[in-house]
RNA sequence: GGGCCGUUAACUCAGUCGGUAGAGUACCUGCCUUUUAAGCAGGGAGUCGCAGGUUCGAGUCCUGCACGGCCCA
């Protein structure tokens, strides 16, 4: 038998003494952490509190038993006496188990020992649980447990736990700043006829009504670019974007994302708002301009460092890349011994170049600035070079963390840069170059007001914030194969 | 996609040279009314990831596959 069967049995019995091991409620007086935070004033006034929580560990001494249960907010230990709880509701309790949800009412008191607990006057099961729960001292240490049973890998791991409530705190904090700022949080659509905004594969399905096929978006940027044309200056939207892509340590094909777009701003606006979000946030959560990420300390102290795209790639490579044609950047690829597809365009050697020789050496939090136009179909020309776009990247701990730009509003030239994009598709084979839009560019020539744009991932942000090496971590259910 | 490592009880892990499958926690029975990984005594618990192969004999050696992790691309 094992202890599934074992918990079936007692739930058996529990029947037979007429107990309900599923009731419908139970009221609280305090959470687990009240009990702890007014212990001194609840004890002085003898005030009985009633708690609830999942039992986490059971010492059984005969005719009185300590145990601790768990609630949202922390451990409490409760005490439970045959005196009591009087004979029979005592032996009710040695059918309880390790997992199982109680509520207990009681007044509080110190052990010996000093620890706060509660005394029970009466106890009752809120929920049985059948499952056995992972070891107490050692927890649940399994990656793919953890993952796929997220659920007890939050009963098990309080770090866990922590994880996932500054995720909330640092997306609460983000919105703050925005809505301070008058910005406006909106909903776009999902399901898209034309994906867009973004150099991905998408996820395609199908809508049987319309007898349509529809993409999941990887970007909401052009359907929040149609809201400034439609006259608001300055909308958000924070949600999940999709990538039909691979599965790695920063990569999930579902994901978080802040878009965010500003009229009359431009990308050094926004750098001031990425800054002001990112200092927000570290000020919330750690009281400090600093944090620290694996081993290192970031300081997100105004202003960033600014390094442009080229400029970077010179400091790196030895040389200047910026007028360079495609073959002389594949030459540079090869002596730095990048694996590059025989296909791939300028930009893209570039954008790779820059990505395994610059990125992964800029810890501090930094823009990359300034990017060939090739790569950012969206983005404005430079005001002082016509080969440049006027766009930015964080980067923070090595990661990209955002994307950026003063938006392309010129919808002549927006037709051109899809046009360019076709051709890498049909020339170069690019499944990631982006498609034309029609629609959308049809928005553009009603007239949008110069706008800055801002694209901010934020699983990638929340790893920095909670330490985290591995974006599953920061993701409840990452995608996983099946088992 | 490539390399390395892992997969043994519900959990955390041992398992030597190929020779009867182990520990701690958890579980069950008994004792114990301020314990702290409570304690004491006794007990039950396994598709050794899956499929082949070598062998008298495989958790252990070989091959393939699955899932996961780390590193590289």
């Amino acid at each position: 038998m094992d202890q599934r069967d074992e918990r079936i049995r007692k739930l058996e019995r529990l029947k037979e003494k007429k107990i309900q091991p599923y009731p419908y409620n139970f009221k609280l007086t305090h959470s687990t952490k009240e009990i702890h935070e007014n212990f001194d004033s609840l004890s002085s006034q003898k005030e009985r509190v009633r708690v609830a929580g999942r039992i986490l560990s059971i010492r059984d001494h005969g005719r009185s038993t300590f145990a601790h249960i768990l609630g949202e907010k922390g451990r409490l230990q409760i005490y439970l006496k045959e005196d009591r709880l009087g004979k029979e509701r005592y032996s009710d309790i040695r059918l309880f188990d390790i997992g199982d949800f109680i509520g207990v009412s009681g007044e509080v008191f110190r052990t010996q020992k000093g620890e706060v607990t509660v005394l029970g006057e009466e106890v009752s099961l809120l929920a049985k649980s059948l499952r056995p729960l992972p070891e107490k001292w050692h927890g649940l240490k399994d990656k793919e447990l953890r993952y796929r049973r997220r659920y007890l890998d939050l009963i098990m791991n309080e770090k866990s736990r922590e994880v996932f409530r500054r995720r909330s705190q640092i997306i609460q904090v983000t919105r703050r700043v925005l809505e301070n700022k008058g910005f406006i949080e909106v909903e776009t659509p999902v399901l898209q006829p034309q994906y867009g905004g973004a150099f991905a594969t998408p996820f395609t399905t199908y809508h049987k009504a319309l007898d349509n096929q529809l993409y999941l978006r990887i970007a909401d940027e052009l359907y929040l670019k149609r809201l400034l044309v439609g006259g608001f200056e300055r909308v958000y939207e924070i949600s999940k974007d999709f990538r039909n892509e691979g599965i790695d340590t920063h990569h999930q094909p579902e994901f978080t994302q802040l878009e965010a777009y500003q009229a009359y701003a431009d990308y050094k606006d926004v750098m001031n708002l990425v800054e002001e979000i990112f200092l927000e946030v570290a000020r919330e959560l750690s009281g400090e301009e600093t944090v620290p990420y694996q081993g290192k300390t970031l300081s997100f102290s105004q202003p960033w460092k600014r390094l442009s795209f080229f400029q970077g790639l010179k400091e790196s490579c030895g040389e200047d890349l910026k007028g360079m044609n495609e073959e002389g950047v594949r030459k540079v690829c090869a002596r730095f011994g990048l694996e590059v597809k025989p296909n791939a365009s300028r930009g893209k050697l570039l954008d790779q170049l820059f990505s395994e020789r610059v990125q992964p050496h800029l810890i501090q939090p930094t823009f990359v600035l300034d990017h060939p136009k090739e790569i950012s179909p969206l983005a404005k020309i430079h005001r002082e070079d016509k080969e440049l776009v006027e766009r930015f990247e964080p980067v923070i701990a090595g990661l990209e963390i955002g994307n950026a730009f003063s938006e392309l509003n010129d919808p002549l030239d927006q037709r051109e840069r899809f046009l360019e994009q076709t051709r890498l598709r049909e020339e170069k084979g690019d499944e990631e170059a982006q498609v034309l839009d029609e629609d959308f560019l049809m928005a553009l020539e009603y007239g949008m007001p110069p706008t800055g744009g801002l694209g901010l991932g934020i699983d990638r942000m929340v790893m920095i914030f909670t330490d985290s090496p591995s974006i599953r971590d920061v993701i409840l259910f990452p995608q996983m194969r099946k088992e």
